[in-house]
DNA sequence: AGGTGTATGTCGCAT
DNA sequence: ATGCGACGTACACCT
């Protein structure tokens, strides 16, 4: 890595152009090519960058960064006040821990927190444009298409309308309903669900993983 | 700014929980606290941060950042093998052209330029799922809705699709259609839109910044 | 503060 | 390569 601090004027061509008047900045040159323009400010996202694969041809005034894909990056250089190299390595990498995968588990296990009654059919059922999260049938038999999402936007009404789209194509499962089920979900989402006939039901993440917790004692 | 390249690992309790085992990286620490720690790969992104505002304990073998919503990211220190600290100052700041409001703006000024002799009603045209870009009237007064992206892609034409199916309730603008406008247009967003009965528009940029300035000249 | 749409989103995974 | 969904999305803008 290379972390250059230097008095600069850059300008960006590509998916749209824009333009930094000079001043004092940060470059950042990782190993694998990619270059960041860090200003002392504005959280970890860099003013200007250019991602890997690229080419860089520098010289004294002038760094030019451009891409297969017809992108440029043109750093003008006033000064340099720092040139620092440094080797790094390859990172071991981050292990997440993230909580949507596990609010699937808790409510395949308990499908009856989404409806009183509700019967697990199979987790990440699948159709030929991606599995539904749950399959499920409620106390009359019906087909019950559920998609969770930890935050409920309109995107996942799409999401689960396409779904039931391919469903209902299935002698077997039609007629389907289609509940969409998430921590929070917002006004939008649940207008354009209700105007589908799609159902919404918020769930409570901490009192499922109580209830799981609860079962654990039993044993 | 501060730069450090040490020896550390990383625990990050927050929105999920994250670790990244012992490795070299650097710590980038911001004038207005945010904090990053970047690996020498993997485009701008940092592994781990904590955005503004936050608050750094720090002593020699361990740095606590936390803020006010409960999220902690705790870096432990073996070894600091470089320390930089340098003052860049308040940046100008970017500007940008060739964003989605700068072509929403100069297609309110010249919808003719989407069809001939369309007239403007309104910008924002709000519905109770988000705003239109356009709402607009054609020669014969049939309402119009214009849907605007940089780059025309499927979930351009959902947007729009949703748009049109809650307008069209409105028995003011029933019968109404759809255009949707880019300046390029994925082919699957064009046969998606189609399929849709929804028009679609590629924009020059460029020639409706030509427009803009000519009219400027008659001044 | 909360809601919504944009982003040079980035990133990962599947086809 | 392209499409699609998730992201600790971040971020600006509006109510």
């Amino acid at each position: 890595m290379r972390l250059v601090i230097a008095r600069c004027s850059v300008t960006y061509e590509g998916r749209l152009n824009a333009f930094l008047p000079i001043a004092d900045r940060l470059l950042m040159v990782k190993a694998d090519g990619c270059v960041a323009i860090h200003a002392d400010g504005g959280a970890y996202k860099p003013l200007n960058w250019m991602n890997a694969p690229n080419r860089l041809e520098e010289d004294a005034k002038r760094w030019i960064v451009s891409n297969t894909k017809g992108e440029t990056l043109t750093i003008d250089i006033e000064e340099i006040l720092s040139d620092l190299t440094v080797e790094l390595g390859d990172d071991p990498g981050l292990t997440k821990d993230g909580v949507e995968a596990h609010l699937q588990e808790l409510l395949a296990a308990h499908p009856g927190e989404i409806e009183p009654d509700l019967e697990l059919v199979r987790r990440e059922y699948p159709t030929d444009i991606g599995p539904v999260d749950l399959l499920c049938r409620d106390t009359d038999g019906t087909a019950v298409a559920i998609e969770i999402k930890r935050r409920g936007e309109i995107d996942g009404v799409e999401q689960l309308t396409r779904y039931l789209a391919r469903l209902e194509l299935d002698p077997m499962l039609r007629p389907i309903r289609g509940v969409f089920v998430a921590q929070q979900i917002k006004p939008q989402a649940r207008v354009l669900a209700e105007s589908r006939g799609i159902g919404w039901v918020e769930v409570d993440y901490d009192a499922l993983r109580g209830i799981e917790s609860d079962e654990l004692k039993l044993f």
